[in-house]
DNA sequence: CCATCATTTGCAATAATTTGCAATATTGCA
DNA sequence: TGCAATATTGCAAATTATTGCAAATGATGG
């Protein structure tokens, strides 16, 4: 049995049953019960489930229980967004990807904006619905559970027929070889989407997910115009970026 | 039982009920009262619940800062939820609008159920992303800021193209003469269709929006299938719809 | 075709966690 | 106060995690 395949059925198990034990997949696989732990370990590593002693449980599951929990470095993210801010302009029609990142933009976004605003997450939707100045219009679509954005072919077909004037995406890893990568394929499709739709392209991220691939690409770097991260911009750490021709902000 | 599950059943149970007791999950959970008592010191610890002597108590419940005295009419609000919980069953293709109601009876659906939901309301959908067996679709269109739902002749013309078996709705006013009404042209919209596009449809709504009626129509009474309150169906208030030929629950 | 290297897998020894029980302390309440 | 219910603590048994290692497997390049 191959690993790819074997970790395949521990997905579909988990997202039927919601948990899987060491002792039940080991028997059911056929393997030992260190070979389901490193799966499990390889999977979680993904995010893709949460591991627990004795097993694992499916991400929702688990959850609605860090709901209200802080948000994670909440300083650096609420400085990326304040520096996002000045790239808004009256008359936009900007599109915003999920992320706890793009949420705080959304938030303290300045009331007077007038903008309208595209976003498949339904967290950023709420956030830009309290401004009373731009329209927000939700792309609609199967919801996913992790990300709680819309996806599916509905979102990337909507995307296709709009041409947004700029486009803010959050991003778990970005190398400066590479482009932006993520290990979900159904966020992947929706932020292609966003990103072949749109004029130019910003890049959220703090900068500990800089120099970072993951799985599945969503863009090379010479997509991205601009890059926004809590350093200031001749931080070395961005001369990567810069040499690759993205603007650093 | 795998313990991460377990306290995410603790969880779940706390925040239906907003307090448990250690002999009632022991016995539910089949492990000792130590140990419910260590989850719950656990729990407790991560700020997820309050601990009080015997059980605990959701904490949201304990600071009022949502349900509390947030929600008005909470009690009636959640109990009408339950009352509507046994019309939903496997397979089902069901449409829910917005609203207090049917909030709460996104959050405490069985996690087991396996339907496919449509939405305009955002919050709604956020809840309903939870539950992992359940395909949650949102209609995307502009967001009414009021409402927090899609609006919008996208949103009408996606709910042209599907026949849900069942709809839900949540509403300000119902009169047995009259039907439903609102106040609020873009949600009336909506809601219209919602209703025209069903095969069934169900009214939530606590007591004293009973024998009311705001100015624009939504249905008139007789599309009207199922009549869902806090009351008992024998109540007085009820006779009129019951005549008009509702069932009421 | 073979040697070599990396990956994967199972195993064993050890460490850590979880759980129920029992002894003891504390609390709420009449 | 005194009693009954609940909490706390320490402990031992069972389960699970971690680590290092060696054998098996498969890929790579000459």
């Amino acid at each position: 049995m191959l690993k790819k395949e074997r970790q395949a059925l521990i997905m579909r198990e988990v997202n039927i049953r919601n948990k899987v034990l060491h002792a039940d997949l080991s028997k059911k696989l056929a393997v030992s019960e260190d070979t389901i732990r490193r799966d499990l370990q390889e999977l979680a590593d993904e995010g893709k489930l949460v591991k627990v002693r004795g097993g694992a449980l499916s991400k929702s599951f688990q959850t609605n229980s860090y709901r209200g929990a802080e948000i994670y470095k909440y300083q650096e993210k609420t400085a990326i967004a304040r520096k996002a801010v000045p790239l808004l302009s009256n008359g936009m029609l900007v599109l915003i990807s999920g992320g706890t990142t793009t949420i705080e933009l959304a938030r303290i976004l300045p009331q007077e904006l007038e903008a309208t605003f595209y976003t498949p997450s339904l967290l950023v939707a709420l956030q830009l619905a309290e401004h009373p100045n731009s329209d927000t219009i939700l792309i609609g679509g199967r919801i996913s559970r992790n990300a709680k954005i819309t996806t599916g072919g509905e979102v990337v077909s909507i995307l296709r027929d709009i041409r947004p004037d700029l486009c803010l995406i959050g991003t778990n890893s970005i190398d400066a070889r590479i482009g932006i990568t993520d290990s979900d394929w159904e966020v992947v499709d929706v932020k292609k989407a966003m990103i072949q739709a749109s004029e130019k392209v910003a890049v959220l991220a703090i900068s500990e997910k800089l120099d970072n691939a993951q799985k599945i690409r969503i863009a090379p770097i010479n997509d991205i115009d601009y890059l926004i991260t809590e350093l200031e911009p001749g931080d070395p750490l961005l001369g990567p970026y810069k040499t690759a021709g993205i603007q650093v902000i």
